[in-house]
DNA sequence: GATCATTTTGTCATTTACGACATAATTGTC
DNA sequence: GACAATTATGTCGTAAATGACAAAATGATC
């Protein structure tokens, strides 16, 4: 039965034009909860017959089943859809340099099964492929789910993917440079994959479950001990060249600052960045102290640890003045381990935002003036956002 | 007869969506010159049968003409199509500080009539639209042109052009803010109007005709007096929010650098436009000498002068890293006075881009380091591409 | 010089998305 | 409780874009 409807699904979604009516509405689906016939030809742009009968469709192959809502205002109340999550699983898969990580998610995005794998450092993208294809088996027999009701697995990578499918050098995934991310997955996985960078499925997670929801433009930077971020533009996130679009965290803010992992001197990393914060910590405390409790600590009013928040904040608004100036995106979202300080972090920010940028506040209305936002997820939006591709199989692995 | 195929033009091109086929091919014969309906169909992403009627009611209405040519291949020789210039004229005008000036095109935007008008500084909207239709209709009636051929006029501000037609202040155009620009031209002006900042008419230029013929991605990056840019994603120049996407000019690189025109301290502008440029020649010669003279003074071997674009390139490609950094485009146009150094300007500044980046050249491979030319217009490139604008109707007053 | 491969072009039946209409289900008001 | 107002939904004819087919016009090959 799950087969059957998975393979529906896929004849659905796959063999596509990547934004045909069915797909915009199944990813209209995959992002809110629960939407009425009305709100998604709003949200696609769709015509209300066109998504009226795409929707009879898809119920009649159960993929979208109907649930009962109350309507606010007066008029017909809205028959409220959503994707039935018996129709298929998806999986997300998080490539990072000495982990890696596979969450199972049903069609509706609920997170069925969760495993981190510590790998050594420097291992292959054959050995890659080999655990993860090992890791999902486990989570599908552990949890009891037909391997026949995966529609396809998505990977978040810790290295630039270039629009040709061909993997770029990074510090992270060492020796996979030139490598064809399609060739070297495929075969082992025997299933459709979708790959983007790391941060930019943590921009889709934010985009169709957390704090971007309904937002097509925005800027995302992560403060991690590595900072990274995403440019998303049209609802999609920038690829770039050579894969590596919204690498905010290497903008060198000062050529003859610090030297910097990545070869260079004075990048924004080094300034706002959990490596900064928890260095500072450790030479004024004498002893080195977790980036979370330093967060907490600042959280329950130590002014010292906030003192620290503060700055880190005060160069992240540096950075992003710059992506005002060139982008100047209507909202940006931070997150990171750092953003869960929220104001403490937000609020040096913006100030710092606004000091350094071309517009000021008072040169436009409050409409026009950008958004800061904390992330809603700290921990697994990469994973997340991976398993979000296959859905709304936004990628680049055709 | 000119009259009539006006209306037709125009009913074939407004009235319409803004990417329906129709537009989408009138874009595509408006870009290059001559074109046969497979490449057009290639192009555009059209399946050829839709080109083929689409191009076949074009020139029923004598507003496509075909034109023979050569095949180097085997196979069919294509038939080339273009516009008609005699089936309308565009208008392009450019709002600067102190100037107004109109450029007449034909349909193939050949231009037809420039006239550049020196205004006293801070001029009205009210009294730029009076110039301008003053100086629309001396230019028609000066070249027996008729007015009845216009089919609209498009604008290249000075200022910063919110995505819902309103202008937000700019340095250049005082006391303009929160104008609704459409309201205040469209009267005047009885044609269909079009608008986009300077730069992202330079940009549209240069995409259509100029350095960035057949590119969809690119960042401009202008050096003039003052500095400005523009990022175009997928064929579209970005806006933003408040309309002051690309204004790359005012990146604040040192915080504690000289004061700008701006208000803030170490903008880019200060370090890469011609204003440093000149600068550095005055406190250099002891008297001031004009930037094209010092650009052809370094052409001609004066190493003084050449360092001087040296030191501008240098910056230039420090402020362009940070543009590859968050938005890695597979190419950037430098155009702008000092442009027309040539290599003299643009060696150093690969050189510095490269220094700054994060990707390094020995990171990917050629195909996917990006590209850096210098634009094709070093004086009407706005003006030019506001008259664009027209035909390619992409704009954002409808 | 005939044949093949190649590329372009136009036509036509099929598919597809849309706009218009009619209908349904609720709230608020007199 | 009836009626207007409001909003959501489904159906159907129409317009439009497409894919498949057939034909045309060249260069290359034997």
């Amino acid at each position: 039965m799950a087969n059957m409807l998975t393979s529906e699904l896929e004849g659905l979604l796959y063999g596509r034009e990547l934004d045909s009516p069915v797909v915009k509405v199944v990813r209209a689906l995959s992002g809110h909860g629960a939407v009425s016939t009305s709100q998604i030809a709003r949200n696609t742009g769709l015509a209300r017959s066109t998504v009226s009968t795409i929707l009879a469709d898809l119920k009649r192959s159960n993929l979208v089943v109907e649930m009962e809502t109350r309507n606010p205002g007066p008029g017909r109340p809205a028959v409220a859809h959503s994707l039935n999550p018996e129709a298929g699983t998806c999986v997300g898969a998080l490539l990072d340099v000495d982990e890696i990580r596979v969450i199972v998610a049903d069609v509706a995005h609920n997170v069925v099964a969760d495993l981190a794998m510590p790998v050594e450092r420097e291992y292959s993208p054959t050995k890659a492929a080999r655990v993860v294809k090992h890791a999902v088996d486990t989570l599908y027999k552990e949890h009891s789910l037909a391997y026949g009701s995966l529609i396809g697995i998505g990977f978040a990578l810790s290295a630039p993917l270039a629009p040709d499918g061909r993997i770029m050098r990074s510090s992270a995934l060492h020796g996979w440079q030139g490598i064809d991310f399609r060739e070297a997955f495929q075969p082992v996985l025997e299933k459709p994959i979708f790959a983007d960078s790391e941060s930019n499925c943590a921009a889709l997670a934010e985009m169709m479950w957390g704090a971007a929801t309904g937002s097509s433009d925005f800027v995302l930077l992560k403060l991690n001990p590595t900072v990274s971020g995403a440019v998303v533009i049209d609802g999609k996130p920038l690829v770039g060249a050579s894969g590596s679009a919204g690498e905010m965290g290497h903008i060198v803010i000062d050529p003859h600052g610090p030297l910097c992992r990545c070869g260079n001197r004075g990048c924004l990393e080094l300034y706002c960045g959990a490596g900064f914060v928890s260095r500072m910590a450790t030479d004024w405390l004498g002893r080195s102290m977790p980036v979370s409790e330093i967060v907490s600590r600042a959280i329950q009013g130590e002014t010292g640890f906030r003192r620290l928040l503060a700055d880190a904040g005060e160069a992240a608004g540096r950075g992003l003045s710059m992506a005002g100036a060139m982008i100047n995106p209507p909202l940006f979202i931070i997150s990171g381990v750092l953003a869960s300080a929220g104001e403490l972090l937000l609020a040096p920010l913006r100030a710092s935002y606004e000091k350094h940028s071309f517009v000021k506040h008072e040169d436009v209305d409050e409409a026009h003036y950008p958004v800061f936002k904390a992330g809603k997820f700290l921990d697994n939006d990469n994973c997340l956002g991976a398993a979000g591709l296959v859905l709304r199989h936004s990628s680049r692995l055709k």
